[in-house]
DNA sequence: AGTTGAACCTCTAGTGGCTAGAGGATGTAT
DNA sequence: ATACATCCTCTAGCCACTAGAGGTTCAACT
């Protein structure tokens, strides 16, 4: 039986994490000691460390939620699971488009700066300067 | 001398994201109408503009903040600005290199998916998996 | 058995960067 | 004069935590 304490280091969360899990439902509530102290078993381990993974591939709170559900129907077809995961990557893939376009305007910026005044700053310029802009105005998270 | 309505839509704004950025003081207050109602000039659609462009790149509104002062101050010297954008690529290069990873466990997860039962679902399991695990504990973020 | 002190408890509020909605006032075109 | 789109303020919500106050419990050591 663990502390939160030390659920928390196994699974590399911190014990305030652990306590927001339950407070939405993501993880079960736990036994507790006569003093009230929660006191945790090896379900708890798995699905926890199944969460924190889960949080690392990107995945939303939403998306875990539905993926624990589906692990508890072993017999379902798992198309539902294979689409989740479909959908993570194509928003990753997204991501790194993103970043990268982001990556190349920036190299630019900070290659170009000469160094002077910031009345001549490439950098205040490129942010400045509309034309230069990214068409597009989805904003950092797409 | 454009309402809030034109100036969002001329920058790609919204509406109540302007009156967020007036409210945190990265706007400054604009003139007003006899009933109270926002006018705006061409001085506000080049700070709305550069604000925009700047959080497109990926900067924080706190570094944004910091670049609108750099640029008001065009005799100081500019390596401040240049070192907050040099800031802004590593970290846009360390979250490629963080996403990249996760595609392609991402990857290799949904080309394994059999299309069978949950229970021999490869996206589960990986996910279930421990040993799997990505080895370090920084979340997603970083 | 008593004492220390780390770890636990609940509760509230804050983070960033917006976004949404209620309920009402204003501006402009007809 | 009237319609109605747009504007106003204010409050609350989103995600996924994180921090801190103020108090209690547990385990180890004397």
């Amino acid at each position: 039986m663990l502390t939160i304490g030390n659920l928390a280091k196994k699974t590399g969360t911190k014990v305030q994490t652990i306590r927001y899990y339950e407070q939405i439902e993501l993880m079960p509530e736990p036994g507790r000691t006569e003093g009230g102290q929660r006191r945790y078993g090896d379900a708890e381990i798995d699905r926890l460390s199944f969460i924190r993974h889960s949080r690392q591939l990107g995945f939303s709170l939403d998306a875990i939620r539905e993926l624990l559900d589906l692990g508890d129907h072993p017999n379902r077809p798992c198309h539902e699971a294979d689409a989740i995961a479909r959908r993570q990557l194509k928003q990753v893939e997204r991501r790194i488009a993103r970043l990268e376009a982001l990556r190349t305007e920036l190299n630019r910026m900070v290659h170009e700066c000469s160094g002077g005044r910031t009345a001549d700053c490439r950098v205040l310029e490129v942010l400045r300067d509309h034309a230069a802009c990214l068409t597009d105005h989805d904003g950092i998270g797409a």
